[in-house]
DNA sequence: GTTGACGTTTACGTAAACGTCAACTATCTT
DNA sequence: AAGATAGTTGACGTTTACGTAAACGTCAAC
């Protein structure tokens, strides 16, 4: 039944430091029990742990980790902490797709940087340092 | 011939505040002329901030974006600028693609959540708050 | 009785890229 | 002469997610 866990115990399956799960109890995200002075944690405790972890994943602050979760700890107005969460994730997918679109616009533009960089070098190796340089060289400076 | 700039044109142009362009100069990234106390930019300082501004779109580091742009400065030994310029996009196209991946993946599983939750709202809505709730609220506890 | 593994706390450090003052200085305009 | 407008130089603040060090407790094994 209520199973638990120690601080390395949910560190080593969930490939975190012991550290950063501290931390994360710093910040209000998790709240162990204690047995003397050592973190106890419970099967809720693991499952908070793991929605952290994802929500991170998915590019969450942990702050706003923390405002869906405590939502979700009143229990009851559950209905606003879905809403809430809901909202959230969509403004997230926004801000996802278009770091997206950044990522494949510098793709774009670092592959043909590459390409330039190749045939300026191409150059060089070939001959010695004239005009022909110099206009690799501006190619390589607009593009680079 | 000689087109001279003042900060706040070249901040303008390149939409960056002033402090930005300080900040590089600071960073030893840009070494405009003075006039007395004043900067006084030319076509040489306008493109350089124009690479740097490129750098940074592709993600490099200023560290890295100045190293690259002192290489050039070295005018001479160009083709080890133009190799490392090159190692380094190609290590920049590398993480690029693996930071695309990843924003695919949180794509891919935010939109999963975002189904969940809308189904889970759509269960509150019709109905009070009973088992199919809590079956609901599990999935959403899984996926979120 | 000591070694080692694991735990604790407090508190400061780090990295990146600026932002935000504060307090001047210099120049142009009215 | 007084503003308005632009520019300057420090120096400290911000953000995020921990890392790291110091200094110590606890417990089982050898």
């Amino acid at each position: 039944m209520g199973d638990t866990y120690t601080i390395t115990d949910l560190a080593e399956e969930f490939r975190v430091t012991p550290r950063t799960i501290r931390f994360y109890e710093d910040k209000n995200l998790l709240h162990p029990e204690r047995q003397g002075l050592n973190r106890v944690y419970g099967r809720r405790d693991r499952a908070r742990l793991q929605l952290i972890l994802r929500g991170k994943r998915l590019g969450f602050s942990l702050a706003a980790i923390k405002e869906m979760l405590d939502l979700y700890d009143l229990g009851d107005g559950q209905v606003e902490q879905l809403r809430v969460t809901l909202r959230r994730s969509q403004e997230r997918l926004v801000e996802l797709e278009s770091q997206r679109r950044d990522i494949n616009e510098a793709i774009r533009e670092l592959k043909e940087g590459i390409v330039a960089l190749e045939k300026a070098l191409a150059d060089k190796g070939v001959n010695g340092h004239d005009r022909t340089d110099e206009r690799a060289a501006a190619r390589v400076k607009a593009t680079v």
